[in-house]
RNA sequence: GGAGAGGUCGCAUAGUGGUCUAGUGCGCCGCACUCGAAAUGCGGUGUGGGGCAACUCACCGAGGGUUCGAAUCCCUCCCUCUCCGCCA
């Protein structure tokens, strides 16, 4: 969502951000139409609501003083007017929920620094840490999946479906140990508050951070109007929706860990052997809330705190900064976290970290206020993974394949995982 | 799931069809008094829309309905509490 009087002030600028993502600018043009004819329409049924509640007034001030005749005749006169108001009322509903539909539709306006481009090719390599690791014909992680046991795909399919995965044996613990270790990093290393969300939530949530109603087809969804969450995004953002917080207690930092369950309806096919798209995988999620004049700055040290656990796990990775055609519609800015998986012979993205500004907050009416008596206002809102475990799971196994068939794994992980290597069964 | 009680401008509470332009207490802010503080007194203290502004309109959990007029009456839903049932 963007700010109204922005785009009733500006629509130039509005359209000229909108053309930048390669989006279609005559939104701006619908949405001013549609605006104008609320604001004409809840005028003339407020004007008209005066006058009823004027006549009221008096009646009710004539019944006081036993003027019932009197009273009688304005009741009569009130009623009359009264009787024009459903169809005046019923136009304002109309033309507000046609404002309010095109306001959640409304597409962000990406950062001037945000460079231009049409799609994925046009992304920055802002920088790259570490390097590939030096193995003779890698196999992929899924081969050596089935060779050490670690997963099984085939079963997964049989209890609930393609992209469905069951860890099982050393890979489950090494699945459990990663989501562990990385709720440990970003909570006592990097200090964000740990939350545990539910996975369940209803659909002003999902509004909230932007998933509804536009990309519904995503979603699972269960009986009694609630959705399986995407991301903890999700959750997290929403803990403070229609709350106003202390700008003192600003920057909030959390990371919420989840499951996370995707249809990835579209998307069978290309990219998704193994563990690289499947419906369910499990995820920490970095979200600040900021002050506006700190949020690039926090998205700064925030894709830092992602990037610090590849670091830890001595994984070769690279950060991508996305051009204003790949960055999606909710983006202002948006760093790409890519770790270097040897067997599939791919960068795989493991995490998105991105600024909204105030996109989320206006949708989800998350404010603060900066000191007492003063108005509140939108605080800007950022998230990123922190990371994703499956696609780290296939850096991680394939990273550290041996000759022998066996896995070495990173240090920082032996203590979570209590051996240093995994060993065929 | 069943029965009952509730949801009012930070918190607590009053308000059972027109005098509600929602009262009062606490908290908070300002001022006065004071060497300073406490106590006391006076004033202020919600959110959103419109307006440069004085100001104005809307909002009593949400949405409908009845009525000239609804915090108040009716319906549906959401949430909280108590008891019962079921259950990891």
């Amino acid at each position: 969502m963007l700010d109204r009087a922005l785009i009733r002030t500006q629509p130039d600028l509005v359209r000229a951000g909108i053309s930048r993502k390669g989006l279609d600018p005559t939104i701006v043009d619908r949405f001013l139409e549609a605006d104008v004819d609320w604001r004409n329409g809840e005028t003339v049924f407020q004007e008209k609501k005066a006058e009823v509640n004027a006549i009221s007034k008096s009646i009710g001030q004539l019944m006081g003083q036993k003027k019932i005749e009197e009273a009688n005749e304005a009741k009569a006169a009130a009623k009359a007017l009264s009787d024009q108001l459903p169809v005046l009322e019923d136009a304002v509903r109309t033309a507000e929920a046609r404002l309010l539909a095109l306001e959640l539709d409304f597409p962000n306006l990406p950062h001037d620094s945000t460079p231009d481009g049409r799609s994925e090719e046009d992304n920055v390599v802002v920088r790259e840490w570490g390097q590939k690791p030096d193995l003779e014909s890698p196999k992929a992680h899924w081969e050596l999946g089935e060779a050490l046991g670690l997963f099984d795909l085939p079963r997964g399919a049989k209890i609930s479906g393609s992209g469905f995965v069951v860890y099982t044996g050393w890979g489950a613990r090494l699945q459990r140990a990663l989501f562990n270790y990385m709720v440990d990093h970003q909570t006592l290393r990097n200090g964000y508050r740990e939350i545990y969300p539910p996975v369940l939530v209803n659909r002003a949530s999902l509004i909230g951070t932007g998933n509804l109603p536009k990309f519904e087809e995503d979603l699972y969804k269960v009986d009694d109007d609630l959705y399986l969450i995407p991301t903890a995004e999700v959750p997290v953002t929403n803990l403070y929706r229609d709350e106003i917080l202390d700008g003192a207690d600003l920057t909030v930092k959390l990371a919420g860990f989840s499951s996370c369950f995707r249809r990835e309806a579209g998307a069978a096919g290309k990219d998704t052997r193994g563990l690289l798209r499947i419906h369910q995988f499990d995820k920490v999620e970095l979200v600040k809330f900021t002050k506006p004049e700190n949020s690039y700055a926090e998205l700064e040290s925030l894709t830092a705190d992602a990037e610090s656990v590849l670091q830890a796990l001595g994984l070769h990775y690279r950060v991508l900064e996305l051009c204003t055609g790949d960055i999606g519609a909710k983006g202002c800015k948006c760093y790409d976290l890519e770790v270097w998986s040897p067997g599939v012979g791919r960068y795989l993205e493991i995490s998105s970290c991105t600024n909204f500004e105030a996109y989320q907050a206006r949708r989800a009416n998350i404010r603060f206020r900066r000191a007492a008596g003063e108005k509140p206002e939108f605080v800007h809102i950022l998230n990123g993974s922190g990371l994703a475990v499956p696609r780290l799971f296939s850096a991680i196994v394939e990273s550290g394949q041996q000759p022998d068939g066996s896995v070495v794994l990173p240090e920082a992980l032996r203590p979570y995982i209590g051996a240093d290597r995994l060993r065929p069964a």
